[in-house]
DNA sequence: CTATAATACGTTATACTATAACACGTCAAT
DNA sequence: ATTGACGTGTTATAGTATAACGTATTATAG
């Protein structure tokens, strides 16, 4: 059940360079901060990325193509994903995101599927904005 | 007001294109449909549709990485945003996109980034799944 | 008038994001 | 010992998006 066990040499190397950096990153940054790893080819990345999301430890942000290491992932080791959903919040400022389970946004949702008869299987939810810190940190 | 009526010739052309089509359609899909009438180049493409998304004629669907005509400026050619959030249903099977006002979502992603202290200037909300009359076919 | 600014337009080249397809190696289970 | 599943590495290519340049048109200010 701990996928984080579980991980082979490229897919733990991708997951440690998302979870030490706090901000999300692209493939080719990500393929960047790994070159003296060995890792040297796009596929390499995209394959470990494809895994770690499969298995829920990265999440991909759709409109900023970019990979952020599971907020859950990294206390518990797991993150069983059975029925939550995740809201992101992407500060425009600092470039930092929050992951936040939203139910009370998830079944809004739920209902306006409902009404219109869609069956839902996933959903995309990213907020830009400006984060607390660099709001107050913007007042200065 | 009516942004619909200000259209140079190359935005009139994508969003006649997007309304044409129901479904939305990549950048590179509007430029092959728009070869004939003299558009032959990605960033005639992309400027349009900068314009429009401006203007709140189309949106991109960020998970989709494609373009539709905003359901609401369709009828009434005119979408003035004020305090709106579009919610996206995407069904996988047909390809059609449903686009919805959300107001319960938007005040309970309102309610999160209260909590946060986060302050939001655009959400991006996209729902995959099977839309009602795939559904129903998918019985069939 | 004509200078300036704003807007639209067209083109080339390039950057960024992602995947297809093939080849090799290891290891466990027949 | 062979098969199959998986991880890996590599080359090439597809798909998405923008930078930077030059031109044309129009509106307005001087």
């Amino acid at each position: 059940m701990a996928a984080s066990a579980d991980l082979s040499r490229n897919n733990r190397l991708v997951l440690d360079a998302l979870t030490g950096e706090g901000t999300p990153l692209s493939a080719y940054q990500l393929l960047d901060r790994l070159r003296d790893d060995g890792l040297r080819a796009p596929p390499q990345i995209y394959r470990a990325l494809k895994w770690l999301a499969e298995h829920g430890l990265v999440h991909k942000l759709e409109s900023a193509n970019a990979y952020v290491a599971c907020a859950h992932a990294t206390c518990c080791g797991g993150h069983v994903e059975s029925r939550g959903m995740a809201v992101f919040f992407l500060c425009e400022r600092c470039g930092g995101v929050k992951e936040v389970a939203g139910n009370a946004v998830a079944s809004a949702i739920d209902d306006e599927a409902q009404t219109l008869g869609f069956i839902a299987d996933a959903t995309v939810l990213e907020v830009h904005g400006t984060c607390a810190q660099c709001a107050s940190a913007g007042m200065a």
